[in-house]
DNA sequence: CTGAAAGCGCTTACAG
DNA sequence: CTGAAAGCGCTTACAG
């Protein structure tokens, strides 16, 4: 039990002032002498003495805390390093101004609504970062009326009073169909991510679009949820078909590592019968093989985008929105040239 | 701010009796006539009354959060799916109970030892999970000092006032290595995790006995900080090599998957010219190819008995350490009979 | 069984 | 520029 043993009052009975007085001067606020301010600050120091987050808290409302809640499945979570990046990302902004992070994992949507409200009825944060946007958010009203201030990343397509940290994955997809197109690819199919989030259906509508660009019918569009094990079972449907795309275009790495080994399971060569792309760059992407073409994405920025984005918008009132750069493509060795276009 | 607006003395008021009595009635303690107590509570509830955890914490001294500092680099972090799942566990046990989850992810281990000194002084959390133990780790005696109650991830080489949650991972080792060895194999080779942990040197020295007791003379065992590159640097030392061995037992399962792309890229037959084993059995491992051999562990489990672990020792002063069971060998297509042994 | 009061350790008007 | 006091919303001895 090394908690603060000195309080502000021993603090203010040894600098013969009151503890009024201290307090304004520890915190930095006009209307304390200099000599009295130096004063104080050193017998703070000499004493020890440490704020009491605790007494802080209740009596400024506030908690000194930001909150993430993810819903997403354990295993679409386990398999993609998206969120342990974020974190470190948030973490570089949060640790120096002395804010904690709590996190919550929560099986379902009902449980993180429910996540969401206890957070602010316990007063447990003073702000959430809203991650894996969805179709018409419910979480965006939810906290709106809580009066609890987010950052979404991503940008919701519905009417949003939060600031948005944002990237747009259009052109690395159309860099990435572009690039498989370069190479003689016509028939291309992409493995979505889930529908019901907007990074998965935007991702298959920038496919969509880069193949009407280059001036090829629509291709095959598998939708899943994100999984490797989703990935891996659209990949054997797409490659056991009577006339097999020869490159397909995964919305992320997991399901494009999953992609690869059902390739070589069914003794398809890659990238000769079939190219291969992903999007994120993880680090696996250059350990598999052959290594991953790729769109790289850097999470930890958005983390940090993130977490300056809200303590802004908590200081101010308003924040403005980040738009951070556009993924590029990464090519390595999984897509080439098709031996029978 | 729809932050509780009714407190403990307008729940008193309405009641006709003190804030003292509510607080006894809401906590459920003696003292309090039933009738009083039902009245009291169905008032509460009537006026929507949440306790202020603010308030709470400050006069009890208590956080109702527990912490976990993960110190380990962002890319073994990411490629590593051990840490969303046993935060999945953990959570499992602390939402009902109201208690939070506070996450720190940190560079170094200064930076690692501050922090665990910050989240005392700020009374951040009442309890820490300590995972990733390390050799005559600095952080027992620390949170010894802090007065911090603990759990550790594993059982620590030193004295340590804490209970553990720990699985032995020796089975696991060995029964990987007898099976290899009742397939023929007689090279076989360790990439070994990081010798300053635990759980990396702990498979290590497994691996060592294990085949001392097939009757083998000791194989080659390279370090690794558990890291995919470095697994990926340690199957090219290995495969590259005069005499090759026909078989590597990786200590975890993303070295693994790198160790079974430099296979293929070295022209190698996976498992025709050389066997590949894992540990931890990953999601990854059922959609690489050929699909890994590995030992199952799970994490989540870990989180569940840490959680409760951990409760349990902060209400009665003291806990039982938990032993899982050991990870057990899951036979896939990675291992098989050596071509040329 | 119940009430009145002090205390947890800060912050913040309000006077002067 | 400074002090004295009230308040944040609970819990907890202490009396009765």
């Amino acid at each position: 039990m090394s908690e603060n043993k000195v309080t502000i009052a021993d603090v203010a009975r040894e600098a013969g002032v009151s503890k009024g007085l201290v307090s304004f001067a520890l915190n930095d606020r006009p209307g304390v002498s200099a000599e009295s301010r130096v004063r104080i600050l050193e017998i703070a120091e000499r004493l020890g003495w440490t704020p009491s987050l605790r007494a802080r808290s209740l009596s400024t409302r506030r908690s000194f805390a930001l909150g993430l809640v993810i819903a997403r499945d354990p295993e679409v979570l386990g398999s993609d390093p998206f969120f342990p990046s974020f974190i470190a990302g948030v973490e570089t902004v949060l640790a120096p101004q002395g804010l904690a992070l709590v996190l919550s994992v929560v099986p379902d949507e009902t449980t993180e609504m429910r996540t969401y409200r206890a957070l602010v009825s316990d007063g447990r944060v003073d702000g959430v970062f809203l991650s894996d946007l969805r179709h018409n958010d419910p979480r965006i009203p939810l906290l709106q009326e809580l009066g609890l201030p987010a950052v979404t990343l991503g940008r919701p397509d519905t009417e949003s009073p939060f600031p948005c940290i944002s990237v747009d994955d259009t052109p690395g997809v159309a860099e990435t169909v572009r690039y498989l197109v370069s190479l003689g690819h016509r028939r291309i199919a992409h493995v979505a991510g889930s529908p019901a989030l907007l990074h998965g259906s935007r991702r298959r509508s920038a496919f969509d679009t880069a193949l009407r660009e280059a001036g090829l019918p629509a291709g095959q569009s598998i939708e899943t949820d994100f999984s490797v094990a989703a990935g891996a079972d659209a990949a054997r449907r797409l490659l056991t078909q009577d006339s097999p795309p020869t490159a397909i275009v995964f919305a992320n790495d997991p399901m494009a590592i999953a992609g690869l080994g059902v390739a070589h399971e069914l003794g398809l060569r890659v990238p000769d019968d079939v190219s291969i792309t992903g999007f994120d760059d993880i680090d696996f992407t250059r350990y598999v093989y052959p290594a991953l073409t790729t769109v790289r994405t850097a999470p930890s920025d958005w983390g940090r985008a993130a977490g300056r984005t809200l303590l802004d918008l908590m200081e101010h009132g308003t924040a403005p929105d980040v738009d951070l750069p556009a993924g590029r493509l990464v090519i390595r060795g999984s897509a080439g040239t098709p031996v029978r276009p």
